[in-house]
DNA sequence: TTCATATTTAGCTAAATGCGTAATTAAGCA
DNA sequence: TGCTTAATTACGCATTTAGCTAAATATGAA
Protein backbone atom coordinates (compact mmCIF):
# COMPACT_ATOMS: atom_id res chain seq x y z
CA UNK A 1 0.00 0.00 0.00
CA UNK A 2 2.80 2.32 0.06
CA UNK A 3 2.30 4.36 -2.69
CA UNK A 4 -0.95 4.03 -3.94
CA UNK A 5 -3.09 6.18 -5.64
CA UNK A 6 -6.33 7.64 -4.90
CA UNK A 7 -8.54 5.78 -6.54
CA UNK A 8 -7.03 2.23 -5.05
CA UNK A 9 -6.83 3.91 -1.97
CA UNK A 10 -10.90 4.38 -1.94
CA UNK A 11 -10.90 0.74 -2.72
CA UNK A 12 -9.21 0.00 -0.17
CA UNK A 13 -11.70 1.86 2.23
CA UNK A 14 -14.33 0.45 0.63
CA UNK A 15 -13.61 -2.89 1.23
CA UNK A 16 -12.98 -1.90 4.83
CA UNK A 17 -16.08 -0.02 5.20
CA UNK A 18 -18.11 -3.38 4.26
CA UNK A 19 -16.98 -4.81 7.56
CA UNK A 20 -17.36 -1.87 9.24
CA UNK A 21 -20.70 -2.56 9.98
CA UNK A 22 -22.02 -5.37 13.01
CA UNK A 23 -25.20 -6.24 11.19
CA UNK A 24 -22.95 -7.70 7.94
CA UNK A 25 -20.14 -8.52 10.43
CA UNK A 26 -22.81 -10.87 12.25
CA UNK A 27 -24.00 -12.39 8.56
CA UNK A 28 -20.71 -13.07 7.42
CA UNK A 29 -20.17 -14.91 10.71
CA UNK A 30 -23.35 -16.99 10.24
CA UNK A 31 -22.15 -18.22 6.60
CA UNK A 32 -18.96 -19.86 8.87
CA UNK A 33 -21.43 -22.55 8.85
CA UNK A 34 -22.39 -22.93 5.76
CA UNK A 35 -24.37 -21.24 2.85
CA UNK A 36 -27.88 -19.39 3.68
CA UNK A 37 -30.39 -18.03 1.40
CA UNK A 38 -31.76 -14.43 2.46
CA UNK A 39 -35.16 -15.25 3.81
CA UNK A 40 -33.10 -17.19 6.44
CA UNK A 41 -30.69 -14.62 6.78
CA UNK A 42 -33.57 -12.10 7.93
CA UNK A 43 -34.81 -14.82 10.07
CA UNK A 44 -31.89 -15.78 11.88
CA UNK A 45 -30.90 -12.16 12.26
CA UNK A 46 -34.31 -10.45 12.67
CA UNK A 47 -34.24 -7.94 9.93
CA UNK A 48 -36.01 -7.51 7.12
CA UNK A 49 -35.33 -9.50 4.02
CA UNK A 50 -34.90 -6.16 2.05
CA UNK A 51 -32.21 -5.29 4.55
CA UNK A 52 -30.21 -8.57 4.01
CA UNK A 53 -30.37 -8.45 0.97
CA UNK A 54 -28.58 -4.56 0.64
CA UNK A 55 -26.07 -5.49 3.17
CA UNK A 56 -25.53 -9.51 1.29
CA UNK A 57 -25.58 -7.05 -2.49
CA UNK A 58 -22.42 -5.09 -0.97
CA UNK A 59 -20.54 -7.50 0.30
CA UNK A 60 -21.13 -9.55 -3.02
CA UNK A 61 -19.62 -6.71 -4.25
CA UNK A 62 -16.62 -6.87 -2.60
CA UNK A 63 -16.39 -10.16 -3.74
CA UNK A 64 -16.59 -11.56 -0.10
CA UNK A 65 -19.26 -13.57 -0.55
CA UNK A 66 -20.79 -15.74 -3.65
CA UNK A 67 -24.20 -15.61 -4.54
CA UNK A 68 -26.20 -18.33 -6.23
CA UNK A 69 -29.79 -18.09 -7.53
CA UNK A 70 -31.58 -21.61 -7.03
CA UNK A 71 -35.33 -21.59 -7.58
CA UNK A 72 -36.96 -18.44 -6.28
CA UNK A 73 -34.42 -18.39 -3.24
CA UNK A 74 -30.78 -16.76 -3.83
CA UNK A 75 -28.12 -18.59 -1.88
CA UNK A 76 -25.02 -16.66 -1.00
CA UNK A 77 -21.63 -18.49 0.61
CA UNK A 78 -18.31 -17.19 1.39
CA UNK A 79 -16.27 -16.58 -1.54
CA UNK A 80 -12.91 -15.29 0.19
CA UNK A 81 -11.82 -17.06 3.53
CA UNK A 82 -9.35 -14.37 4.23
CA UNK A 83 -12.12 -12.51 5.61
CA UNK A 84 -11.92 -14.16 8.84
CA UNK A 85 -8.11 -14.46 8.68
CA UNK A 86 -8.76 -10.61 8.62
CA UNK A 87 -11.36 -10.13 11.63
CA UNK A 88 -9.33 -12.77 14.12
CA UNK A 89 -6.49 -10.61 13.67
CA UNK A 90 -8.10 -7.55 14.35
CA UNK A 91 -10.02 -9.26 17.04
CA UNK A 92 -6.37 -9.62 18.50
CA UNK A 93 -5.30 -6.30 18.02
CA UNK A 94 -8.88 -4.79 20.08
CA UNK A 95 -7.76 -7.73 22.68
CA UNK A 96 -4.43 -5.88 23.15
CA UNK A 97 -6.19 -2.72 22.82
CA UNK A 98 -8.76 -3.53 25.61
CA UNK A 99 -5.59 -5.08 27.81
CA UNK A 100 -3.99 -1.73 26.84
CA UNK A 101 -7.25 0.26 28.02
CA UNK A 102 -8.01 -1.29 30.86
CA UNK A 103 -3.68 -1.12 32.58
CA UNK A 104 -4.36 2.78 31.90
CA UNK A 105 -7.60 2.53 34.19
CA UNK A 106 -5.61 0.69 37.01
CA UNK A 107 -3.07 3.52 36.61
CA UNK A 108 -5.54 6.12 37.07
CA UNK A 109 -7.47 4.57 39.82
CA UNK A 110 -3.81 4.10 41.57
CA UNK A 111 -3.28 7.93 41.34
CA UNK A 112 -6.46 9.34 42.29
CA UNK B 1 -14.59 -14.24 16.07
CA UNK B 2 -16.78 -17.23 15.90
CA UNK B 3 -19.19 -16.65 19.13
CA UNK B 4 -18.80 -12.57 19.88
CA UNK B 5 -21.14 -11.29 21.97
CA UNK B 6 -22.84 -8.30 20.21
CA UNK B 7 -21.08 -5.91 22.09
CA UNK B 8 -17.37 -7.28 20.82
CA UNK B 9 -19.06 -7.37 17.16
CA UNK B 10 -19.58 -3.59 17.33
CA UNK B 11 -15.52 -3.04 18.47
CA UNK B 12 -14.71 -4.95 15.82
CA UNK B 13 -17.05 -3.08 13.31
CA UNK B 14 -15.48 0.05 14.98
CA UNK B 15 -11.63 -1.03 14.49
CA UNK B 16 -12.90 -1.42 10.48
CA UNK B 17 -14.57 1.51 9.98
CA UNK B 18 -11.17 3.42 11.15
CA UNK B 19 -9.70 2.03 8.35
CA UNK B 20 -12.29 2.54 6.16
CA UNK B 21 -12.16 6.33 5.25
CA UNK B 22 -9.74 6.78 2.59
CA UNK B 23 -8.18 10.23 4.06
CA UNK B 24 -7.51 8.21 7.70
CA UNK B 25 -5.75 5.32 5.15
CA UNK B 26 -3.80 8.47 3.92
CA UNK B 27 -2.81 9.79 7.21
CA UNK B 28 -1.53 5.71 8.28
CA UNK B 29 0.51 5.89 4.71
CA UNK B 30 2.06 9.25 5.70
CA UNK B 31 3.16 7.56 9.12
CA UNK B 32 5.06 4.77 7.93
CA UNK B 33 7.97 7.35 7.11
CA UNK B 34 8.07 8.11 10.86
CA UNK B 35 6.36 10.26 13.22
CA UNK B 36 4.48 13.66 12.50
CA UNK B 37 2.64 16.50 14.15
CA UNK B 38 -0.57 17.50 13.05
CA UNK B 39 0.41 20.85 11.38
CA UNK B 40 2.40 19.06 8.75
CA UNK B 41 -0.29 16.46 8.61
CA UNK B 42 -2.52 18.75 7.40
CA UNK B 43 -0.07 20.59 4.73
CA UNK B 44 0.69 16.98 4.02
CA UNK B 45 -3.02 15.90 3.08
CA UNK B 46 -4.53 19.47 2.08
CA UNK B 47 -6.65 19.30 4.62
CA UNK B 48 -7.58 21.27 7.99
CA UNK B 49 -5.72 20.66 11.28
CA UNK B 50 -9.39 20.68 12.77
CA UNK B 51 -10.25 17.77 10.20
CA UNK B 52 -6.87 15.42 11.03
CA UNK B 53 -7.09 16.53 14.76
CA UNK B 54 -10.35 14.32 14.46
CA UNK B 55 -8.93 11.82 12.59
CA UNK B 56 -5.87 11.30 14.26
CA UNK B 57 -7.75 11.06 17.28
CA UNK B 58 -10.24 8.61 16.02
CA UNK B 59 -6.78 6.27 15.08
CA UNK B 60 -5.57 7.31 18.98
CA UNK B 61 -8.57 5.52 20.31
CA UNK B 62 -8.59 2.49 18.00
CA UNK B 63 -4.90 1.97 19.43
CA UNK B 64 -3.83 2.53 15.82
CA UNK B 65 -1.37 5.53 16.30
CA UNK B 66 0.26 6.68 20.02
CA UNK B 67 -0.03 10.33 20.87
CA UNK B 68 2.92 12.16 22.75
CA UNK B 69 2.89 16.20 22.98
CA UNK B 70 6.12 17.99 22.71
CA UNK B 71 5.96 21.66 23.34
CA UNK B 72 2.97 23.08 21.41
CA UNK B 73 2.74 19.88 18.90
CA UNK B 74 1.14 16.83 18.80
CA UNK B 75 3.00 13.88 17.31
CA UNK B 76 1.18 11.32 16.42
CA UNK B 77 3.54 7.92 15.00
CA UNK B 78 2.09 4.05 14.50
CA UNK B 79 1.74 2.30 17.67
CA UNK B 80 0.39 -1.00 15.80
CA UNK B 81 2.41 -2.32 12.84
CA UNK B 82 -0.08 -4.85 11.97
CA UNK B 83 -2.46 -2.15 10.52
CA UNK B 84 0.23 -2.68 7.37
CA UNK B 85 -0.34 -6.23 7.16
CA UNK B 86 -4.11 -5.84 7.39
CA UNK B 87 -4.10 -3.03 4.65
CA UNK B 88 -1.79 -5.51 2.38
CA UNK B 89 -3.68 -8.17 2.97
CA UNK B 90 -6.93 -6.11 1.72
CA UNK B 91 -4.71 -4.94 -1.52
CA UNK B 92 -4.19 -8.70 -2.14
CA UNK B 93 -7.90 -8.99 -2.19
CA UNK B 94 -8.87 -6.36 -3.54
CA UNK B 95 -6.16 -6.98 -6.58
CA UNK B 96 -7.85 -10.86 -7.15
CA UNK B 97 -11.20 -9.01 -7.05
CA UNK B 98 -10.10 -6.79 -9.67
CA UNK B 99 -8.73 -10.02 -12.04
CA UNK B 100 -11.83 -11.41 -11.29
CA UNK B 101 -14.14 -8.42 -12.37
CA UNK B 102 -12.06 -8.13 -15.48
CA UNK B 103 -12.74 -11.71 -16.39
CA UNK B 104 -16.16 -10.90 -15.88
CA UNK B 105 -15.84 -8.14 -18.56
CA UNK B 106 -13.86 -10.05 -21.15
CA UNK B 107 -16.53 -13.24 -20.99
CA UNK B 108 -18.99 -10.86 -21.37
CA UNK B 109 -17.55 -9.30 -24.36
CA UNK B 110 -16.85 -12.70 -25.44
CA UNK B 111 -20.64 -13.40 -25.13
CA UNK B 112 -21.86 -10.06 -27.04
C1' DT C 1 1.04 38.62 32.16
C1' DT C 2 0.63 39.00 27.29
C1' DC C 3 1.40 37.38 22.69
C1' DA C 4 1.97 33.90 19.18
C1' DT C 5 1.39 29.37 17.64
C1' DA C 6 -0.53 24.57 17.66
C1' DT C 7 -4.23 21.75 18.70
C1' DT C 8 -8.77 20.71 19.97
C1' DT C 9 -13.69 21.50 20.21
C1' DA C 10 -18.23 23.70 18.88
C1' DG C 11 -21.45 24.57 15.42
C1' DC C 12 -22.96 24.03 10.92
C1' DT C 13 -23.92 21.89 6.12
C1' DA C 14 -24.05 18.38 2.67
C1' DA C 15 -23.67 13.70 1.75
C1' DA C 16 -23.87 8.95 3.05
C1' DT C 17 -26.03 5.15 5.54
C1' DG C 18 -29.11 1.74 7.90
C1' DC C 19 -33.64 0.76 8.53
C1' DG C 20 -38.63 -0.22 7.44
C1' DT C 21 -42.64 -0.19 4.25
C1' DA C 22 -44.34 -0.60 -0.11
C1' DA C 23 -43.84 -1.44 -4.93
C1' DT C 24 -41.52 -4.18 -8.45
C1' DT C 25 -39.24 -8.05 -10.51
C1' DA C 26 -38.27 -13.13 -11.07
C1' DA C 27 -39.22 -18.02 -10.76
C1' DG C 28 -41.92 -22.00 -10.08
C1' DC C 29 -46.53 -24.12 -10.17
C1' DA C 30 -51.59 -24.86 -11.01
C1' DT D 1 -52.25 -17.43 -17.93
C1' DG D 2 -52.78 -16.34 -13.21
C1' DC D 3 -51.14 -17.19 -8.40
C1' DT D 4 -47.66 -17.61 -4.79
C1' DT D 5 -43.35 -16.92 -2.85
C1' DA D 6 -38.57 -14.94 -2.69
C1' DA D 7 -35.68 -11.27 -3.70
C1' DT D 8 -34.72 -6.75 -5.15
C1' DT D 9 -35.51 -1.85 -5.72
C1' DA D 10 -37.85 2.73 -4.71
C1' DC D 11 -38.83 5.93 -1.28
C1' DG D 12 -38.80 8.32 3.08
C1' DC D 13 -36.85 9.02 7.63
C1' DA D 14 -33.52 9.35 11.34
C1' DT D 15 -28.74 9.12 12.33
C1' DT D 16 -23.96 9.47 11.30
C1' DT D 17 -20.05 11.56 9.25
C1' DA D 18 -16.42 14.32 6.76
C1' DG D 19 -15.55 18.72 5.82
C1' DC D 20 -15.34 23.82 6.76
C1' DT D 21 -15.05 28.18 9.83
C1' DA D 22 -14.73 30.10 14.15
C1' DA D 23 -14.16 29.81 19.03
C1' DA D 24 -11.77 27.74 22.86
C1' DT D 25 -7.71 25.65 25.01
C1' DA D 26 -2.77 24.80 25.84
C1' DT D 27 2.08 25.68 25.62
C1' DG D 28 6.25 28.25 25.07
C1' DA D 29 8.46 32.79 24.71
C1' DA D 30 8.85 37.80 25.42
Amino acid sequence: MENLPPEAMRDVAAYFQALSEPTRLQLLNLLREGERNVGDLAQLTGFTAANISRHMSMLSQQGMVARESRGTSVYYRISDDSIYALCDLVCGNIAREHERTTQQRKAFSRAS
